[in-house]
DNA sequence: GACAGATATCGACGTTTGTCAATCTCTGGT
DNA sequence: ACCAGAGATTGACAAACGTCGATATCTGTC
């Protein structure tokens, strides 16, 4: 009800009169707004190299990592990675902080596991 | 460990003497194999109509959709319906059964699950 | 204030993606 | 055997994407 979620099992199967199937209930599903900003959160966990940075990020616990440390372990110019953090820090998964000359990125907390509340399916 | 997952809360935060940070734990991130299988996972996943697509089928609970329901709601072409059908399926997130001229399609059970649950942390 | 270094932005290029019209394949009925 | 209709496949095309070299911006130091 809140956030918009892919299941929300509907209430309709008894109709088996229709040539093919009940006409199902769309009303129920993502309307098209829903569904495009759901897909742009997706987007950003459908590259390699950005599930990569999100790993790399991630396992420096309670820690920030440097842009510079980066562009190493990804086989990445630093262009492409400056280019992927955007991209995630765009989709509100990771925070970015400005030190001197050096940036560091963290994981956004919850970020995630909100993302992963939308694939819930009610058990 | 059994399944590749984002995070995996590192163990080293100790070392402050490098100019900008530490090293970082490159070799407990994903590896490019496991980044690669699962960002295929999400990309079909980023894409709103096929977000549509799914929750259409999983709104209708314990049945399956017929393929000839899903283009108007869609306002897609029986083609590109077709098309998203088929990166679903072969994203283990829909299963394909033909009867007589009709197509049916219905969620994979866990499937979901599973790739929700790539998206833990260790709390 | 000029310089060096870290990171972001820009522009270009090849690849991938979403969409559709046209066509093919298969199935059930006549 | 033929036909009609459902759905998959093909080919084409524009838009979006990932990557990089070149360049711009900002920061601390001399």
């Amino acid at each position: 009800m809140s956030t918009s979620s892919i299941n929300q099992a509907g209430t309709d199967t008894e109709n088996l009169s229709a040539p093919c199937c009940a006409p199902s209930a769309t009303q129920n599903a993502l309307n098209p707004e829903e569904a495009e900003l759901l897909a742009s959160r997706f987007k950003a966990l459908s590259d390699p190299s950005r599930l990569r940075i999100l790993s790399i990020v991630a396992s420096n616990k309670n820690a920030e990592t440097c842009v510079c440390d980066l562009p190493e372990p990804l086989g990445l110019k630093q262009p492409t990675v400056s280019h992927h953090l955007k991209i995630l820090v765009d989709a509100g998964l990771l925070h970015r902080e400005k030190r001197g000359v050096w940036a560091y990125y963290s994981i956004v907390p919850r970020a995630l596991e909100s993302l992963q509340s939308t694939l819930v399916f009610t058990p």
